[in-house]
DNA sequence: ATTATGTGGAGTAGGTATCTCCCCTTACTC
DNA sequence: GAGTAAGGGGAGATACCTACTCCACATAAT
């Protein structure tokens, strides 16, 4: 929450109107960053948010800054979840719990899912919240083995493709029906059962064909 | 095969330095596309053919028409792929050989991944093809479902998603564990029986910490 | 030898991005 | 309420990138 860098550096606090500027460029960045992808331009993001660019450089040296002060309390939030679901007394709903909710986390933050699964940017304090994330994940991943709920075979490094697999489909989709990752996640977790039973209910009904048509026209490689 | 565009309209043939090159040309794309993408430059696929810039475009109007002959005949093959497998006695293995087979296909080639799922390129013949595709996959899925091997709320238009997340592995362990897509898929395919078994035995070793390191370092959104 | 055909690659035109500079405005201080 | 330090705006500098053209020169075919 501290705004500084500095380990307890004050400094002199902004100005209110730079304080309440500082704030508008984070609102609007996130949902920049969010909708776009870090690709995004500080410009897009000073002119959403009302504001010249010079103000955001001014405020943040440069983009990796600001991404970095972006992403980092996201990461965070991810962090939480994982250690959450492994206070559940059930170990296989506890990773199942997880990967819905995590994904759910970054199914509307474009720019979130490209934090995770590139080392492109975030090398400051969104690197340690993704070290963090290794050790939980592996926990759950092997308590949910252990527990004969998840294949023995799977790995807790086969997680990171699982949310990149669901997330080239919401890249996909979104422009066409932003939920249809959820049908996507139900399938591809009936297939990481040790014991499979009966597939499950499938959340959505599947696209059109004319959905997938503009999806694809939509969608840029 | 026929190289000029209009119905038996063989013109003057080229002189034999000029085919030479315009099939230098062609292998040079393949190799490009296949490794960059389509947002390789006619400048990379010239240079790395041994070529100027002004011979590719001497031989095609633009990058839209290199695209096209490029990407046609490749299309084409997995509509053969598709016939192929209708062909087969057992419509769950037809479901699954088809997959694996067309996947196959496009693992080496991004440009070809990137042709598939998008409308951004490839107009002509291989929006034909694409539509060709259609009531070939209708019917692999449709027979597998009847036949009880594919869940009973898989639909054809899911089709595309499940290249699409195998398509992102692919992009993302390239660098790295080029092969690791079959273990994605097979844990997939798990998922999509409408009566699983115990799960199948994946054909590839999950990666290393340090793999996934490298895999999020090479990978850019 | 002549000539139609082909070639190379610097150059054009038009886009994009990050980041700076400096004149002007605004908030805080006394 | 005047003085001043801090903040704001946004055009523009710089440094890329891309698709595509042009024409002096080279080569194959006749």
């Amino acid at each position: 929450m501290a705004r500084d860098a500095g380990p307890a550096a004050p400094a002199r606090p902004l100005r209110r109107d730079a304080e309440l500027n500082r704030r508008r460029i984070l609102a609007s960045a996130r949902e920049v960053f969010g909708r776009r992808g870090l690709e995004a331009t500080l410009d897009d993001i000073a002119h959403h948010a009302g504001l010249g660019v010079g103000t955001v450089y001014r405020r943040f040296p440069s983009k990796e800054h600001l991404v970095e002060a972006m992403f980092a309390e996201r990461m965070e939030e991810i962090g939480d979840l994982a250690e959450q679901a492994l206070k559940a007394s059930d170990p296989w709903q506890a990773f199942v719990d997880f990967t819905w909710k995590s994904i759910e986390l970054h199914s509307g933050d474009r720019g979130l899912r490209e934090i995770m699964l590139s080392n492109k940017f975030g090398h400051e304090h969104v690197a340690e919240e993704k070290a963090r994330l290794v050790p939980l994940i592996t926990q759950l991943v092997e308590r949910a083995k252990e527990a004969g709920g998840l294949r023995p075979d799977f790995s807790p490094t086969d997680t990171p493709l699982l949310h990149m697999m669901i997330g080239s489909v919401i890249e996909f989709t979104s422009a066409v029906e932003p939920d249809l990752w959820r049908r996507c996640l139900a399938m591809l977790l009936d297939g990481l059962r040790a014991q499979p039973g009966k597939p499950s209910k499938l959340p959505r009904p599947p696209l059109g064909i004319d959905e997938v048509d503009e999806a694809m026209s939509c969608w840029r490689p």
